[in-house]
DNA sequence: CGTGGTCTTGAAGCACCTCAAGTTCGGTGG
DNA sequence: CCACCGAACTTGAGGTGCTTCAAGACCACG
């Protein structure tokens, strides 16, 4: 094959952090959940939370256990996983800096069971409290409950969207929406091209886009031979945006 | 064709009901985000809102529109919609008494528009209330912004599991799973049936399970068929619940 | 230098969509 | 009260985008 992808790019590196506590004030200090609050308050905040760390691989919680903690992810990258009852994996979201996962529900309300299963992607570190804590927080702090329903809404809003395109389009055009979404997430300027920063096999990114690995396969080589991304294992960039945003059907 | 279905099942019918000040009060006092709060605070929630009436087919906000006030449904259901691109109409609900729709977005955040249309389908009544002052609501009564994390979780959850399934089932199982979440939501008892207590089409559904008018008429015959479901013009009544939850893959 | 996971590519089959026509029913006006 | 009209629904037939199955190539890793 002519223009066979030649030189595997630098993979991007997943720096192994530790937990410490000046990384964790950090955290919470630059999370938007706690931006209207004082120093003061985000100290008191930060002694309620703990922090943990695991290895590639691991898994943080797991569908259908107890939902017993809420986490903040601090450094690294994990995955949202929604195991269906057929067995199969949808992979949902790449969880980075900043997100948010675990316990969120009410006590009255549903199961009390984590819904999701998250895996690491990368060595990572997250903050995590109880969720009864967590709880007592956002009524101690009413802002940051106004801001737990922004976030909430927010993901709602992009779930909602997702939802549309799936019926009502393609799999190229559903694969170049997820490919934005991930860049807007996560993307790194690299050689003036954009960079998923995350270990994104095919079969990630065709569980995203609720398509096969080897349809995904098939749209991402054609859209690579049309200039409009570079790939290779493990890894995807974004060279022409512009380009891609005319596949939203 | 021997078992057509004759008799026109009664119509479910949709009262009008004025937007009394009894009534709101009821809506409000009977929502899960107001139940912590004391009958002297409802009576003080219940002056920040204002209430407004709609006939059939009314649009009630439309997507692109700013998004300035929080509603809650309080008698009536309506649909709501997210236009595509495409022009294509993707259906994600029937909202009914007690659900909110309208503006939950920060003002920091995003762009401050309805994200979504909502259309009655039958004489509505709500309750509404400028947005800012909804916050302000919010902040005041921590409780209330806790119930609305809880609220906006599940919802999320729900939409999650949609995409799930979406991706991973065939149109049936979907139907199925669509036809299960109506009637958990909508249904009424009728006739040793569960009546979906919404004038629902053939497009409605296949719209909300990600499939053609078409193809959902056909599977939805072969349901009723197989005595699983009973459905007519703008009415689907569940017959066989266990049976439809064997069919979501 | 082998081994396993990742990715690609081909070919066959099918579930679903689209197009098209016809039927049924609720409502409306004569 | 009946005849008509249009919306809702059904059914058929054909085409196809996608999945599935299968095999091979590539690359990172030990």
């Amino acid at each position: 094959m002519s223009d066979r992808h030649d030189s595997p790019v630098q993979m991007p590196v997943f720096e192994y952090a530790a937990c410490t506590a000046t990384l964790r004030r950090r955290i919470l200090g630059n999370n938007p959940l706690f931006s209207d609050l004082q120093e003061g308050d985000i100290k008191e905040v930060n002694r309620r939370f703990s922090s943990q760390s695991f290895d590639q691989g691991e898994t943080v919680i797991r569908a259908g256990q107890r939902a017993e903690r809420f986490y903040i992810l601090a450094t690294g990258a994990a995955k949202l996983i929604q195991p269906q009852e057929s067995g199969r994996m949808v992979l949902h979201d790449i969880l980075s800096t900043g997100d948010y996962f675990g316990a969120i529900f009410g006590f009255g309300y549903g199961p009390g069971e984590y819904g999701e299963t998250v895996i690491t992607d990368s060595p990572m570190c997250s903050i995590s409290i109880d969720s009864r804590a967590f709880r007592s927080i956002l009524t101690d702090y009413p802002k940051v409950a106004l801001r737990a329903v922004d976030a909430f809404s927010n993901r709602l809003s992009l779930a909602y969207e997702m939802l549309g395109r799936l019926g009502s389009s393609s799999v190229e055009s559903r694969i170049a929406f997820v490919l934005l979404r991930l860049a807007a997430k996560l993307g790194r300027p690299w050689e003036g091209k954009t960079l998923i920063h995350a270990p994104l096999t095919r079969e990630d990114i065709a569980s995203m886009a609720a398509t096969s690995t080897e349809s995904c396969s098939r749209v991402m080589s054609d859209l690579r031979k049309r200039g409009l991304i570079d790939a290779g294992r493990r890894w995807v960039a974004i060279v022409d945006p512009p380009g891609l945003e005319e596949l939203l059907s």
